[in-house]
DNA sequence: ATAAACTTCGAAAACGTTTGCGCGACAATT
DNA sequence: AATTGTCGCGCAAACGTTTTCGAAGTTTAT
């Protein structure tokens, strides 16, 4: 039935819980035959050692922690499925914690994570988050921390990121050499390293074709979806439409899809739209959405296995470390030139 | 820095372990003097208590499963995140699991969370889940279980579904009112509580209008995406193609989308297609997608809200109860009648 | 034969908490 | 002045493990 302890089979066995402890984990101090009786005796009365117990003696929990801003996002789902999977081959357990793009939430939870619940922290930074205190304790504390696409510069440990300035450039480009002329970039939050890098990029390429690069269009999107479509609405209206949205996330282009449709504007004749995006459903849109696409799943599962390899050691301080991957640019019919 | 216990406090403050422990929790036992100046400290050197050592104590760990069967689905995305909120709330702490379908690694996992890692489990069953030894073994050793969507009928629990069998009904009613009489099911697994209920739900229609009821069209896709677009393909090139598809799931619309395109068939005007689904995207589609939303942020937040209810109880064994939401029949430009 | 070495096991401490109980010190009641 | 009561605190056990060390008993070597 329930709970059956070291102490319960000692009892049944008649031997002592140190015995029984030894036995369960293949001591050599053991006999061969006492070893099999235990053995035997824990199976049938269904034994699972505490985990608790054995995590306040080795200062081990086997369980890391997942630091995402938003959940119903699908990088961050594909990135959680990544570093799940390795864990799951470790046998390590996932807490999986929502920051909402709160910084306070991501402070409290943080606050949660030290004296020992977690053995490491993969995590993606709040949109909100500028300072690094609430880290770099729990880091002193000796909780590492692995951080993946938004990542704080200032913190030494490993980083895991895309090659966003270059997928950023080559997706500017790309839209310039489709016929655009003024695009417009739709930014998630100035403090965020990824939005910069995004930005940087999409000037780096305007700067190279010699566009407008006196006054370029860099919108903030940091409201609900609601909002957002409001802002970009009333660009649309402006007087000198852009010619084309590089929406810096997903939802953003959702967004943009929403409020062409709202005002009629046909994409990819009027408006094109390119966007970083994990969306399983690109191809299917209407019309089907160009994307940069990044490698999720595995940054996550890099992450994890980053993590893991530094758990391994006695004292885990991560190296600093950026690992970059490549993201792909799928070119579909949102960004198709004009006849 | 680091890892600062009870003792350290105890030993700064010249007091007992014992003081600094009831101080913490203002026990009535300590004044108020020692009380703050305990209290002062703890914040000063950063204590923070260890959580296994309490649970240890208490039998208790604040922390609650979740298992789905996949992580790459709007539908239990939004189910984690519902049931994370009010886990959040609670200061509970969640562990995500994928079981990937497979019996076997939900088995495994079961096995993992007895003896006190979680006070409770919150699932959805794989698609090859026939049996339930394992989870009536977790009940009986204390760990109280509620499913949501992909049920066990035969363990009595808490269990939150939707109105599947109305619904299917519904949506079946809606194809053959737009003009179909051959409408072909996609089901995803015999074993399925909620496939079942969505078969029967689409066959009374079929029974209701009289149509082909003695050899209904149900197509079992359980394979991956390539083998299920195989199918479907196979399917629509068969010589009398249905002239509508009700998928059982969001992904079987998805691949029926491709396999149409694959085919140049087009939807709706020589195939509509329906199915249950939580896709942000449904209706920027091409065409927009009829679907048949759940309401699956609620189904996760009610699921932890019932389970929590129980878990504050002493001994906590949840009384069997059917808690069924309704989902919603969205209406769009793949079910649209041919003109 | 005795000493040395090996084999097999148990006692006990430790991890960091919580909590029932007891013990002084002092105040209040007879 | 003796009794009772209250207040503030410390002792120690307990939760379920792991692990060090020592104690027997047994085998091997001298």
């Amino acid at each position: 039935m329930s709970k059956v302890s070291l102490r319960d089979l000692a009892k049944v066995l008649d031997v002592s819980i140190s015995t029984v402890s030894k036995a369960l984990r293949n001591s050599y101090e053991i006999s061969a035959e006492t070893r099999d009786r235990v053995m035997e005796a824990a199976r049938e009365m269904g034994y699972h050692p505490n985990p608790y117990a054995g995590s306040l003696r080795h200062h081990k929990s086997k369980t890391i922690a997942l630091l995402v801003p938003e959940l119903t996002n699908n990088f961050f789902i594909q990135a959680i499925s990544g570093a799940e999977s390795v864990a799951q081959e470790r046998d390590y357990h996932i807490l999986v914690y929502n920051t909402h793009e709160q910084y306070k939430k991501e402070e409290s939870i943080i606050g949660h994570l030290g004296n020992g619940r977690v053995d490491g922290v993969i995590m993606s930074l709040t949109s909100e988050t500028g300072h690094y205190e609430h880290l770099n304790d729990l880091i002193q504390s000796g909780v590492p921390i692995v951080f993946f696409d938004r990542i704080a510069h200032e913190i030494e440990t490993a980083k895991i990121t895309t090659d966003d300035f270059a997928s950023s450039f080559n997706g500017t480009e790309h839209l310039i050499r489709q016929g655009c002329r003024d695009i417009a970039f739709l930014s998630l939050s100035d403090s965020l390293s990824i939005d910069n890098k995004r930005k940087q990029g999409y000037l780096e390429a305007l700067n190279k074709y010699d566009l407008n690069i006196s006054s370029p269009r860099i919108i903030r999107c940091e409201g609900d979806e609601t909002q957002n479509i409001a802002t970009i609405i009333e660009m649309l209206e402006s007087e000198k439409r852009p010619d084309a949205i590089f929406a810096s996330v997903e939802k953003l282009a959702l967004s943009t899809y929403n409020a062409a449709r709202e005002l009629g504007i046909e994409i990819p004749d009027q408006l094109k739209v390119i966007c970083f995006s994990n969306l399983r459903t690109a191809a299917l849109l209407n019309p089907s959405l160009t994307t940069i696409t990044q490698p999720a799943f595995q940054m996550g599962a890099q992450a994890a296995t980053v993590l893991f390899k530094y758990l391994e050691k006695k004292r885990p301080v991560i190296q600093n470390e950026n690992i970059i991957l490549k993201s792909e640019l799928i070119p579909r019919a949102s960004t198709r030139r004009n006849v």
